[in-house]
DNA sequence: CCATATCGTTTATCCATTGAATAAAGCGAG
DNA sequence: CTCGCTTTATTCAATGGATAAACGATATGG
């Protein structure tokens, strides 16, 4: 059923309308939020009103005069309340708790030693337990909980299918909330990815970008005017099965050439392997050890870097081909490799996009290291907060 | 600057939730289109008044009674005006006239010989002038124009960038308008073709679609929730440079191994130069000559027809993988050769595409011939009017 | 100190939706 | 044929939110 028009939703928009007016320019008095939303000033004082009466929006005291009356500032109340987002990685958990800005004030790294189901949920559970007892006190509490899977996920919240988890048809959302009783949103981990870098990294201020997620395999997301493209699962599964040589290797997933068998971190340390590289203890740190082998000069490790790097230019000329985006960020783990990878990237993309393209585009690494997933996945918490809260119910 | 809250808007929506229902469920009464859209009786009431003063609806009689007062039957009075649907393909013009539901009612397709900048602007005038005299009389007249191109075009209307006409930075939009005083919607000619087989062919009813246009080239476009992704331009533009070898044959577009050098209309007429087939005067029918052929028993076309339907399931392999469609029509010239490329593209795509998505996949190839895209066209135009009169100007 | 400008609130007015009442029209049982 | 019941469509007062304008409070600057 559509939503019909009436006053109710015309107060929605409205609310909505100055609400998200002081979060983004924060702080503004009531007279500034009526001349840039050309809202009538007696509306926006009573919308105003409500907005302080939610604990959403606090006075801060007079500003600075323009030749008349003092204006009462307005901020947004960012610790109203706190948001929980989830990195599900394939052998670690990153949790972190934010403000209602998106601000991360507690964080935790589970690594996973047991990847069986039952005990990487009960080291999920354990995680959120631990963020919902360090959340300071605030007027709303925890309003939710994002997380970001590695795999292909639906509206509701079920993990459909998510190989290197293992796990298939898991209502992940579900499970949560009947834990918990809090509002619980579930990405594709890309998806989570390509929002925290757009809300708070390289991508901040973009209307438009694409995120490669390079890990394990390769997951891709889209912001498209400000909003994610797709839904939860949207289009990004697996764009790491582009195929990339048709006649290639075949690929666990039925196909051949895909692109993540020459330009994923599986692809590089399978090569690597073979290099006399001294390995270390940790089984985790392959990739940070071949870093350092290569900025310690090792022209073995150093060529190798810069083939998958290759590579990964010609999946992504596919992707400005295609797409033709502004914005690439790369990130997950490989985009520590920026300094090996990032000028054969280019190279590639250079010699291959199609020359109308090429003008406008620009290829970035993540700016938020290993927490763009876990910042976006708490960001969808506060946005689902926010949408719901809007609604003027009382 | 945003749309703020008042009546008018609310006005606006539900006038739009009204006329919208009329047009979907045509013929319906007053009372069933409250009940469908739980508006009050009296605001139908009122808002159907004002939709029949503005010619797009009117009364039909009384319907069947249901135990009660007889109900006065309401249809959507779709010749209160016509639109134009342009295909501008490369050496031909198909111009139509539908009326606002959509159907044609005049047809005109002008062969170019000449293929320069000026004579295709006049050919295209004159088309559209020809259209114009013939359309029948009607309250509103002609309500707008719209294009479907073979390249790149932005929001305004302008042609970025058309290598197969040789066009770029040519405002098109402009350039008509300035000549007939009419509004102008250009899109790129596969967004046109998507939207023309969503509306009225093979992808009728479905909300999620990828229409795959092989003519010269290879373009496609996405409907997604029932709508075109991507404005205008689109991502559409140029899929067909994806890239399907990395080491393959040098495309003119500076890359190498795109899928278009192997699976589009030209691929094929390429090899088929080499074979001995009769051939005809006219140059342009040469796929037709070799699908005759094919028909004919020849067994090297049909060899070729088969490796080309190949590569053809290569590349939507990559849309499968990639973008998981319910939905792939192809559609434009080569769709003609459906009997001799379904199979190899089925058995491809069956063979290569990821397990998961293989399950509600359909294939189908384009239902209105080579008239999608004008028709597609022409919906641009009907529904940019439509959204331009729901407003309540007076 | 006064003229002027700005800020935020208050008041009266406007307007679209709503629900209920009413009018109009039809069906069917006795 | 009549009466009672339904369904359809219109009318009307009530509701609630936006708006414009007036107003009080507060600041600046000469």
């Amino acid at each position: 059923m559509q939503t019909t028009g009436n006053q109710y939703l015309v107060k929605k928009i409205n609310k909505s309308i100055v609400f998200d007016t002081i979060r983004r320019k924060n702080p503004i008095s009531r007279a500034q939020i009526s001349e840039s939303t050309n809202l009538n000033k007696g509306t926006v004082s009573s919308l105003v009103k409500e907005l302080i009466d939610d604990d959403l929006v606090y006075e801060i005291g007079p500003g600075q005069s323009s030749g008349g009356r003092r204006p009462v500032m307005l901020l947004f109340n960012h610790v109203s309340g706190y948001a929980i987002g989830i990195d599900l990685g394939v052998n670690y958990i990153l949790t972190v708790l934010t403000d209602l800005e998106g601000n991360s004030v507690e964080e935790e790294r589970t690594p996973l030693q047991n990847l069986s189901f039952d005990s990487v949920i009960s080291a999920l559970f354990q995680s959120i337990r631990a963020m919902i007892d360090r959340a300071p006190d605030s007027p709303r509490g925890i309003v939710g909980i994002g997380i970001g899977v590695p795999g292909i996920v639906d509206e509701k919240g079920t993990v459909l299918f998510a190989p290197n988890l293992g796990w298939k048809n898991v209502n992940l959302s579900r499970m949560i909330t009947d834990e918990f009783h809090l509002p619980v949103i579930v990405h594709n981990e890309a998806n989570a990815g390509a929002k925290g870098e757009h809300l708070f990294g390289s991508g901040k201020g973009r209307e438009n970008l694409v995120y490669v997620s390079v890990g394990i395999g390769i997951g891709t997301s889209m912001i498209i005017n400000n909003a994610l493209y797709g839904g939860a699962s949207g289009f990004s599964g697996e764009m790491g099965h582009f195929i990339i040589e048709s006649h290639g290797k075949k690929c666990r997933c039925g196909n051949r050439g895909c692109w993540e068998l020459y330009a994923s971190e599986r692809a590089f340390l399978e090569q690597a392997k073979s290099l006399s590289v001294p390995s270390t203890d940790s089984a985790d740190l392959d990739l940070d050890r071949f870093i350092q082998a290569a900025n310690e000069g090792n022209s073995e490790v150093i060529q190798l870097f810069n083939q998958i790097g290759e590579y990964l230019g010609i999946g992504l000329t596919n992707i400005v081909n295609t797409l033709n985006p502004e914005l690439i960020i790369i990130g997950n783990r490989f985009a520590k490799a920026e300094k090996w990878i990032r000028n054969p990237i280019h190279r590639v993309v250079e010699s291959r996009s199609l020359p109308y393209h090429r003008q406008p585009l620009k290829i970035a690494f993540s700016s938020l290291g290993t927490h763009s997933c876990a910042l976006g996945a708490s960001s969808f918490a506060i946005s689902n907060f926010f949408s719901d809260m809007k609604v003027p119910v009382g």
